[in-house]
DNA sequence: GCATTAACACGTA
DNA sequence: TACGTGTTAATGC
């Protein structure tokens, strides 16, 4: 996968038009970032929409006492900072930090080209909706989730969360998620997601692999209740 | 009761 | 050797 086919095979890129589509394979820029390192840090300006082509990262959020919690996995094929580029002028400061946890091929698309695509195109805006709806839908679910389930049931519900077509258009069944990358996800101990990954198994939902997770049954993950 | 941190053993890339 | 996983013990609300 190089940017040229992500750009041409992504949701947004197949609806601009040709003049549009040859601007943005122009001006797009390529950024190699090695597993461990941060693609974005909180509190630096953002100048640029980020798509990653290759490798996995998440978002996370650090507390003054070290603590560290993710908010959400980016996958291969999916684009985030929209929310924080749309902020006018000088307040456009990403909110959060963007970590590699595998090396990744990042698409920086410069806020000018972003600008002009949201000035000009209604397809562009149209699919922008859809991912900002996708995106909020997916924390309303988490916060709700994280209110009125139990640990396992959260643990569940994340494991299924990453599988929304409309955040991560590529999902394959096997999920390459240490049980601690996964357990800053649901936001419980890497003890806990252990207890919880081991009781989906047997309830034949996942299996557990080393170093990863593959989902058997993704609607079961999705209404999974209880059985703390 | 349920979850957390710390610590340790074990197997493998 | 460093990392990932599975377990246990001590502790807190």
């Amino acid at each position: 996968m190089n940017l040229h086919e992500m750009l041409e095979n992504s949701l947004w890129g197949r609806n601009l038009s040709a003049s549009e589509l040859s601007r943005v394979l122009r001006e797009c820029r390529e950024r190699p970032v090695a597993a461990g390192h941060a693609i974005v840090r909180s509190g630096e300006p953002a100048e640029a929409w980020m798509g990653l082509i290759t490798g996995f990262g998440k978002m996370s959020i650090g507390a003054p006492d070290g603590r560290e919690t993710t908010l959400t996995s980016i996958a291969a094929g999916g684009w985030f900072g929209e929310g924080t580029l749309i902020k006018p002028g000088r307040s456009a400061i990403w909110q959060y930090d963007a970590v590699a946890l595998r090396d990744c091929q990042i698409a920086l698309l410069p806020r000018e080209t972003f600008e002009y695509l949201r000035a000009t195109s209604l397809p562009f805006n149209h699919y922008l909706q859809k991912l900002m709806s996708a995106r909020m839908g997916q924390f309303i679910a988490q916060m709700s989730h994280d209110r009125l389930l139990n640990s396992t049931a959260r643990v569940a519900r994340c494991l299924a969360s990453l599988f929304n077509p409309e955040l991560y258009p590529e999902p394959k069944p096997f999920l390459d998620l240490r049980q601690a990358e996964l357990a800053q996800l649901a936001g419980v101990s890497r003890q806990r997601a252990n207890m919880a990954l081991q009781k989906l198994a047997e309830a034949g939902l996942i299996e557990l692999e080393r170093r990863g997770v593959a989902v058997l049954d993704l609607a079961g993950l999705r209404a999974y209740l209880s059985a703390s």
